[in-house]
DNA sequence: GGAAATAGTACTAAAACAGTACTATATTGT
DNA sequence: ACAATATAGTACTGTTTTAGTACTATTTCC
């Protein structure tokens, strides 16, 4: 189905909050304030810094911290981080039929992948943190405050 | 991972085939034309027909025919039919915590879940097939004979 | 009645997902 | 020095979802 994984659902989250902050802030801290399983939480900050979205501080009072503005983050670029690059469709006959230059399967889609792609490109960690105050004009609390819902 | 599902994939061919022609086709003649698995193109084609996506004739000579004209099908309609409605997230904490009337984890992904949806909304299949078109301009064949590419 | 089509539903193997566990390394504080 | 607390990297596993198949019943045309 056509759903965010737990995984960049997570991540997310987990980036929102670091983009409330300053200091670094540990996986321990983080899955504490969501109620969400540590070792999972570890595990995708590990991910996200691999991909370079965030900065790890090793340590006693280590942590992570985001490696580049929030504007500079897309959703694009969370979710290649915690899954694979989105991709709408596969090629949904033989791979070698479609590797040939003009494949004669099917361009609909393509067209489709390019707008939600184009989508999610444009669409930054800033004005993800930003639309969810919108959402609650009437909250007035610091975002990691606020976490997630269906 | 954030991609449709062969089923929705294979749909949307299905219908941008039958938004080519008039009188019914059947499953056996679609699957033939673009090399699907039969049973799999039947068992979809019936689940389309289940949501009223398309009409079916019975009998010999019957077929399928969309229910309403193309541009009144949307994205949305045709995802609901073969998956599940669309739904970005799940709610990542237990069931009982988000069903609290102002559930105080996360409204980011709500907004990103209405801007994806909305537009879903507005992608009409003549919207889809149009740009199928317009992807391969230089190709002046009925829709039916361009399939589908990852 | 036989052929060819849809209707409905149940089943299964394979792949993806969610979550856990373990070992190694780095930094801080005493 | 050493204990405590953090990240780094990776491997493992049970569960769920997906993709595809199969079977039986019904309808319509010839």
């Amino acid at each position: 189905m056509l759903k965010l994984s737990k995984k960049t659902d997570y991540a997310i989250i987990l980036l929102c909050h670091l983009g409330d902050v300053e200091s670094p802030v540990s996986a321990q801290e983080i899955a504490g304030n969501y109620q969400l399983p540590q070792p999972m939480v570890a595990n995708i900050l590990k991910q996200l810094g691999a991909a370079g979205l965030i900065e790890s501080v090793r340590g006693q009072h280590g942590g992570y911290v985001l490696a580049k503005p929030a504007d500079a983050i897309t959703l694009s670029d969370i979710i290649s981080a915690t899954d694979n690059p989105f991709k709408l469709v596969e090629c949904a006959h033989g791979e070698e039929l479609c590797k040939v230059q003009f494949c004669p399967t099917s361009r609909p889609l393509v067209a489709l992948h390019r707008s939600i792609h184009s989508f999610m490109e444009e669409m930054t960690l800033s004005m993800i943190i930003r639309e969810s105050y919108v959402e609650n004009p009437e909250v007035q609390k610091t975002h990691h405050e606020i976490t997630h819902l269906s």
